[in-house]
DNA sequence: AAGGCGTCCTGTCAGC
DNA sequence: TGCTGACAGGACGCCT
């Protein structure tokens, strides 16, 4: 499932190849997710140039050199493809964009819960980000210590890995990252936010940065359907701690996995109290 | 007011 | 063999 470090990826990966090329043609094979509409989407974007590509929380934005900007969330299964023009589409590859380069991208997305969304470039901070929708981002300057154990102790009844995930607390932590930040930490995701010591903060906050820059390194983590823009597998998986693991890296000990709310956790009952 | 759970979707796999 | 149910989880909306 793609959070901070494989829509990351994609994002570098993206500029890297596609600034400058031109959408000659876009195909829509499934419109159910796009807003405004699937006529809009091709209407605006047909002869439009990708000039920049940026990631805000697990955002993709794609900006283009008319003004207009895709905003895309991949959810869990979604990603993006580039094949060599003319590949027989994949059943679940829903929106396919003819480029200029001899390539076309391909929006895929199994389980239709990632949308695209057309705005312009202008609008985004007033209709998407200027409502507190996103906390801050755990990888910039700005993210102090400090500032992350202020954000969790504004919710101090909040169970601990709950709250990491809550992307009005901090921007794209999700279910891999929060398990692998509270392994780190050597702390249990059930704790509640009010009995954290300053110590665990500290560690916590360690935990966070390091679970996604090494994530980020090995070009995200491939769980579930992830793959780059190449349709590789991320390599993070081989590095995580806890995150499906049945054995603790760190105490040989078996781990943990149960359910919070109805999701999954994964911890070290003997490490992490 | 804030915490927490149901919901959307489809493919995979365990179990009978 | 074939069916059923559980599971995977981001983030919104609803309920308590």
């Amino acid at each position: 499932m793609p959070e901070l470090p494989e829509v990351e990826t994609v994002r570098r990966q993206m500029s890297q190849a596609l600034v400058g090329v031109k959408i000659k043609k876009i195909i829509v094979r499934f419109g159910g997710r796009i807003q405004p509409s699937a006529a809009v989407l091709t209407k605006v974007l047909t002869g439009a140039k990708f000039q920049s590509f940026e990631r805000r929380a697990k955002l993709l934005l794609s900006n283009f050199n008319n003004g207009w900007t895709l905003v895309t969330h991949l959810k869990m299964t979604g990603k993006y493809v580039l094949k060599k023009h003319g590949t027989t589409p994949e059943k679940h590859a829903h929106v396919i964009f003819e480029l200029s380069n001899g390539f076309d991208l391909w929006f895929h997305d199994v389980r239709k819960f990632g949308y695209l969304k057309l705005l312009k470039t202008n609008d985004l901070e007033t209709k998407i980000f200027g409502k507190e929708n996103y906390g801050p981002e755990p990888l910039e300057k700005s993210f102090t210590m400090a500032v992350m154990t202020e954000r969790l102790k504004m919710r101090p009844k909040k169970l601990l890995k709950p709250l990491l995930m809550d992307p009005t607390c901090i921007a794209g932590i999700g279910n891999i990252y929060a398990d692998e930040a509270c392994w780190h930490a050597r702390t249990r995701p059930t704790r509640r936010i009010n009995t954290l010591t300053k110590l665990e903060f500290a560690a916590l906050y360690e935990g966070i940065q390091t679970s996604l820059k090494e994530s980020i390194k090995h070009r995200g983590a491939s769980s579930e359907n992830y793959r780059d823009l190449y349709d590789t597998e991320g390599e993070s998986v081989k590095f995580l701690h806890a995150y499906g693991k049945e054995k603790c890296p760190r105490c040989h000990g078996a781990m943990k996995k149960i359910k919070i709310g109805s999701r999954s956790a994964h911890f070290c009952p003997k490490c992490q109290s």
